[in-house]
DNA sequence: GTCTATAATTTGATAGAC
DNA sequence: GTCTATCAAATTATAGAC
């Protein structure tokens, strides 16, 4: 399909407009108008590119979860030692998120909402993480005694959660401890160094 | 308002019903026509109990943000050594959530929805976490030179953030780290011990 | 209190002119 | 490609009988 410049200016002035108006509402939420007020065109032009909402959702969809995902294999299956692999996904991954705050929860939710649909369509071969190598790593540091002995597991869903959840729950920590956008940023930009001193303070030996 | 016997067995009916689908869909996903499906009765009757889908939506969403912020507080502001509460808060608050394992996601998608009206109507005195006297004991424990000094509200972070995260990833983490619905519970089971004595080995002199 | 039937509204989607 | 006007379907909400 031959694709003028005028084409693709418009698609992706819709494309940006639902990344927004989907993140913000989810695929439930979100109207079709609202859509195209944002984009500044309207609902017929907007099947005109892209059929229908689920089509449109499905790109948008697919984008950010093709945001979120590969940077956790990049990072897990790297030639690195464990404890760099460790500081690099807090300090890349918190870099990553903060440029997109809201899109952890909305892609959580999404995936909540319609897990099949989330196992077939979506992920085909795509960079669905892959841990276990890194599981593997982390035994074998235990192993040669450099670190204590920890459910590999576990210690994979501690580095998880410390590093996303704050995303996650943002509008409810920032309510619950008083902490207004700014000092939000301050606070998760720490955390890129406070998480790895954190974890290696737990599983030194 | 007089309440006759039948009258709260129907109530509660179509509040158990609207429960489930408001929590598994969200306010904007939800249909009233699955809430009386599901409570076996047809849609003029929900209204005639509760006037509109707001109105029941509030319902169903305050009682379940009653049901998972005051545990928080009761634990944090309790007398008890620093040690002491954040065993008792993981012990007791993942035990509270297996029971409910989708009511984190929901409140946490609902408030990032419309944190306005998270804000107004619904925190109104309510039991909304107090976090100064856990901050203010984690500060007393290192100035008293028991426990290494990193920042209290850092570390808040990470006791939340590991104990709440598992559930809102479920779906996610069950996927892309192959634990089925057993194995899941049982490593949310084992994170009752796990994450204290994580916590207490990271923060040890 | 509970039902059937229907109104009222919202919203996704299409037809057809330009 | 883009618009205006409109349709069709879905969904919330109400009227009125029992």
């Amino acid at each position: 399909m031959v694709t003028s410049a005028k084409d693709k200016s418009t698609e992706e002035k819709i494309l940006a407009a639902a990344r927004r108006v989907f993140v913000r509402d989810g695929m439930t939420g979100a109207r079709m108008q609202d859509i195209a007020d944002e984009a500044g065109i309207n609902k017929a032009l907007l099947h005109y590119h892209f059929r229908n909402k689920k089509k449109l959702f499905e790109v948008v969809f697919l984008e950010a979860a093709g945001r979120l995902f590969p940077k956790i294999n990049e990072i897990f299956e790297a030639d690195l030692g464990l404890f760099e692999k460790i500081e690099r996904f807090c300090e890349e991954y918190v870099t990553l998120v903060m440029e997109n705050p809201y899109l952890p929860l909305f892609v959580l939710n999404e995936i909540n909402r319609d897990p099949h649909y989330f196992l077939g369509k979506v992920w085909k071969g795509k960079s669905t993480p892959r841990p276990e190598k890194l599981l593997a790593q982390i035994k074998a540091e235990q192993a040669a005694g450099r670190i204590r002995s920890v459910d590999p597991l576990q210690l994979l869903m501690h580095l998880l959660s410390m590093t996303i959840f704050p995303f996650v729950a943002r509008p409810m920590l920032r309510k619950n401890l008083g902490l207004d956008e700014q000092t939000f940023r301050v606070v998760m930009e720490q955390r890129k160094k406070e998480i790895p001193e954190f974890i290696i303070h737990a599983i030194r030996i």
